[in-house]
DNA sequence: AATCAGATTTAGAATTATTCTAAATCTTGA
DNA sequence: TCAAGATTTAGAATAATTCTAAATCTGATT
């Protein structure tokens, strides 16, 4: 088969990755069209699937390397809540994440300041980071 | 075999396990004391083959399970920074981590405050929250 | 257009991480 | 002491991730 040119944000994909010394190929572009098209955080599997749909050769090791080069690149984040697979999120606004430990729904929670002041140790250089609350959402609140 | 009765924190351990309906077994102590004698934030796999040090009979679904049961119970907490297997680390006291991404190592760091002012949506009960700060270490800094 | 080098993808194997299962053992309370 | 329930064990099963070698693609150069 001849997949198509990569095209919906082409230039900014490209111009991310291109920074970090990759190409924009079409599989990163459909694992990207994966992430940024159903927002749930999902999983490297689940986005294997999803692929699948559009693109129904493309392979296992294919997504991770995909993954891997959009988490490098800065177009996506990994997100880790429990043990298990992890999950992966397009959202690079600075957000946290509000993992619902009765039904396991992930929401991007804003985030208005800028990193609470958290003393890192004298010459420790932080770079980004990521904020995780567990509780109990609104839905599972009501239920209960 | 004829295991020793648990023993040190043996009375915060009890009380902790017990109120979740746990209890307080060798096993569990021998599991909790390889968390707290190197706080490196060690694997499930790291803290086997330390535990089975003192316990050479201790399988590997038993540490499974009293990581669990420490977690569930509020003795440790688990710590997931990147792809891979998932990390413990009994310090209770709120504090984040932070990941060097040159060399791996895990460092807590304090929280001077409590939870930044985020806004997590109507009717959400935050409980807990995780907070991992990605960057580089000095030691790796220094090397550069 | 043909060629080369390097990057990327593929299928599937290999490895690593976690969970499950059934039987044995331990603990607690009656 | 006995029974019920919790816990542990070895090892199998499953899930998650990485690796491997061959094939394909890309872009630059002829």
């Amino acid at each position: 088969m001849k997949p198509r040119r990569p095209q919906a944000n082409g230039q900014h994909l490209t111009e991310q990755l291109g920074a970090t010394g990759l190409r924009l190929t079409p599989q990163r572009q459909q694992v990207y069209d994966v992430l940024v098209q159903k927002r749930d955080h999902p999983t490297a599997e689940e986005v294997f699937i999803r692929a699948k749909k559009a693109m129904p050769e493309i392979s296992h090791a294919t997504v991770y390397n995909c993954l891997d080069a959009l988490v490098k690149s800065g177009l996506a984040r990994q997100v880790n809540v429990e043990r298990g697979a992890t999950r992966f999120c397009p959202n690079m606004i600075e957000h946290g994440h509000f993992h619902c430990s009765a039904c396991g729904t992930i929401y991007d929670v804003g985030l208005p300041q800028e990193l609470p002041c958290v003393a890192v140790p004298q010459g420790f250089k932080p770079q980004s980071y990521d904020l995780t609350i567990h509780g109990i959402c609104l839905d599972c609140a009501k239920k209960k």
